[in-house]
DNA sequence: CGGCATCCGGGAAGATACTG
DNA sequence: CAGTATCTTCCCGGATGCCG
């Protein structure tokens, strides 16, 4: 008889998950596999293909990219989608309930930005950019400004209508835009906001600015990152 | 013999981290391994020592939740402390900045508990249970409520304050509670109050009541899960 | 070129046993 | 009670190769 390895191995339910009613522990059942949740945050802003979520997300290997994209739409996270002709690419888009997920970025980041090892000069997606500028709205500052900005990452477009306090962005076009920030990687626009550098960083060359100049001051300033662990706010 | 210690864990550049000054992916950083995020959950209500954690999560190998509490410790989320004689045993605490995590919790909870495969059969531990609370009150129907509830799940005992529309939950006596639920698992009043089971499982003798019961009838109804996805809202 | 399937090495997680 | 020690299993990361 093959008595060998009658452990476990044939539970299924056993293995990999947390077997907890807690939805917390229920989410982490769905997203908590390493990479799951950076795949989702590069989906935030619409649909993208394969090989974009790959350069988005320098670390991670194709044949783990295809496990998560195949876990996620299996929880109902995410769908597979062919674009129709000429453009017949494939690409993968968040369910209506995969979009709800934001809250969960804006907890995680806004905890994580107290942290004391957070190092902000790392490379930033155009992604995550667009998100903290979400997260870390002043509603109070905004409040009273409705104005479209345009924002070239790289060989990305975003187009971010700041409104009744808070903002939205979207990849795409931005025909109506007041102002353009022009820059090769989003960290320089992070730069710009939360270390306050527009003017040294436009000086350095880093950053080009097109349009509404005044608009341009006034947006870097609507933002604030919570205060490091150890500093009062 | 102290060669053997080659940790390769310095190498900033290489394994295992996310490189993407991202909040979120920083926080994935420090949380992101398998069961730190439970961990932390079951010391959100108080401090606990090593076997009453191991005891929360079945499952969780010694050796693993060891690394957990070593990684968590070396990134400020928690600290490892000494209780003063007579009891001089040690336990493991949230800093504050550790205590800030709760809304991540929440906003994963709240977004999970829509999933099409969440069981909520599975079993759930009394922080979880308590966090549940915290996190699906509904304040307009509390409101105008300011009672204290005593919890006794398995042997342990929690003290649950309902005041302007919030909850407060903590370990610990309730001398002053006007009703009193005692139950053996946590799961029990998951199903008196998500639902709507309440006299069903006091009939079956799962759950006691002692006190006041229109308190037993309203406190239930406090309390609302967000729909299912596919139904609306 | 986009979207995988496959194979491999190393390391993290899991189970069990053991120690101060 | 509070963890080590050890061994096994499995997942992650990287490279290659297939197929439309």
């Amino acid at each position: 008889m093959q008595l060998e390895k009658i452990t476990k191995k044939e539970n299924p339910a056993s293995r990999r998950w947390y077997e907890d009613a807690c939805g917390a522990a229920h989410a982490l059942d769905i997203v908590g596999e390493r990479w799951a949740l950076l795949v989702m945050r590069e989906l935030m802003l619409g649909p993208k293909r394969f090989t974009d979520l790959r350069a988005s997300l320098p670390g991670i290997s194709a044949n783990v990219l295809t496990q998560r994209l195949e876990g996620l739409e299996a929880n109902g996270v995410l769908t597979k989608r062919r674009l129709p002709p000429p453009v017949s690419a494939q690409v993968y888009e968040l369910t209506p309930w995969g979009y709800e997920s934001e809250p969960i970025f804006q907890t995680l980041g806004r905890w994580a930005a107290r942290s004391p090892t957070h190092d902000p000069s790392l490379p930033l997606t155009a992604t995550s950019l667009m998100m903290s500028f979400r997260t870390m709205i002043v509603r109070e500052r905004a409040a009273g400004i409705d104005a479209v900005i345009g924002f070239r990452i790289g060989n990305e477009s975003y187009r971010v209508h700041v409104h009744d306090g808070e903002i939205d962005a979207a990849r795409g076009a931005f025909d109506d835009a007041s102002l353009v920030f022009t820059m090769d990687v989003g960290a320089v626009m992070a730069g710009a906001v939360y270390a306050n550098q527009l003017a040294a960083l436009e000086a350095a060359g880093a950053l080009r600015i097109e349009g509404d100049r005044t608009l341009a001051d006034l947006f870097v300033s609507l933002f604030e990152l919570p205060p490091k662990v150890g500093q009062d706010a």
